[in-house]
Formats: structure tokens, C-alpha cells, sequence
DNA sequence: AAGCATGCTACAAATTAAGTAGCGATATTG
DNA sequence: CAATATCGCTACTTAATTTGTAGCATGCTT
């Protein structure tokens, strides 16, 4: 499974779920991202790119068509996310 | 997100998808996640049991009641990812 | 007892990520 | 125009994670 070896990679997740609801400058993403260090923010973000899942634009990185599209089959996981914390 | 960083390891998603269609012993889980070494297979299988996720039953390792749960939000995920590859 | 499969540990080598500093480019202010 | 600031990003060292491989201990089966 080719995405789950995208998603499967530390921040990719949350830099999507960052991006899902505004555009941000890579150092916003940064901070964000609490720990995340730029080389691999970049790493990520080259990756997530050539994939087609996150493009530039004006205002800083977005999700494309595509990301979003993903994105929408992520949300009802972190909402259970949510649920499964309270219950741990 | 605490659900993100479980999962952003490396194979967890692999190994939760893996076991979603059937029991698997040690051996097999590691033969279906083709690269993955015994050391990270035990420390994900540990993870994911202290999670509440997987646990071990007759015939080897299987999807929690919770597992389960995710497993169904984490479903779509894989059908849109097979479109997505596809159009890469 | 001998052979075999299983779950798992040990440990060195390789890969990946963190942490921190700072450059080059562009915009902003005085 | 010079000084300052912000931004995207690279460089480089150190730390953490993963791989690759060997093999032990346990429990079956013959």
C-alpha cells in the first residue's frame, strides 16, 4: 500500500490535518508541528508535493483537489480519535 | 494527536490492515509486511496491544473490538488510495 | 530423543529524525 | 538607501529509530 508508506511517516498525517482548514507558511507549519525540524518538514513537504497531495500557493502551503479529497476520508478517523483518548 | 502519532510509525497502519481480514501468527504478520524486522514488528504489536487495538487470541494476533472500529474509518481511506495510485 | 515451527530477544549496521545555526531572497521601515 | 525583519530553506552534528541477521526458549509432533 503505497499511501500507507506516505502517510506512515512521521508528521505527514498532521501536516495534512494542519492544512485541511488554512493555508500556512512553512514556518507556521513549523510551529504547529511542535517538535518537527525543518529538514524534515521539508522532506515532507517535497514528498507530499510530488505526491499531489499538498501544493504552494499564494499565503503559504494548501491542500490540492487531491489532499482534500483525502483528507475527507481522515476526518471521521480523528473524530473517533477523539473518543478512543477519553477511553484509554 | 495522539491517535496520528500511533499510527505514524512506520508499518502500525500496515499491521492494523494486515490483521483486519484474519488472525495471524508473529511469523506470518512478518512475512505479509515484507520488510519489516522482528524487532519493530514486536515493538508495534506491543504498542498497538497496549492501545487496545490488537490483541493475541487463538491462531495469533487480531483486531480489538476498538480495532475494529478503526479499521471501518480506515477502510475509505484504502479504496480512495487505490484510485490514487492509480492516477499518479 | 530429534526435528520443526513459533514468538521473540540481541546486537551491529544503516537509515531517518531532531536540534540548532544561519544563508539568501524579498518585503518593510526609517 | 540602509537597517531591520520575515520567510523558505540548507548545512551539519547528534540522537533515535529501523533494518538485517542470528539464534534462543518453548511447545508440538514424530
Amino acid at each position: 500500500m503505497v499511501l500507507f508508506d506516505l502517510l506512515g511517516r512521521r508528521w505527514a498525517l498532521g501536516i495534512l490535518w494542519n492544512l485541511s482548514s488554512e493555508a500556512l507558511t512553512f514556518r507556521e507549519l513549523q510551529s504547529r508541528c511542535d517538535t518537527v525540524s525543518p529538514t524534515v518538514l521539508n522532506t515532507r513537504l517535497k514528498e507530499l508535493r510530488t505526491a499531489g497531495l499538498v501544493e504552494k500557493a499564494e499565503g503559504g502551503y494548501v491542500l490540492t483537489a487531491s489532499g482534500t479529497e483525502l483528507f475527507q476520508k481522515l476526518k471521521p478517523l480523528g473524530d473517533w480519535a477523539a473518543d478512543w483518548t477519553r477511553t484509554l
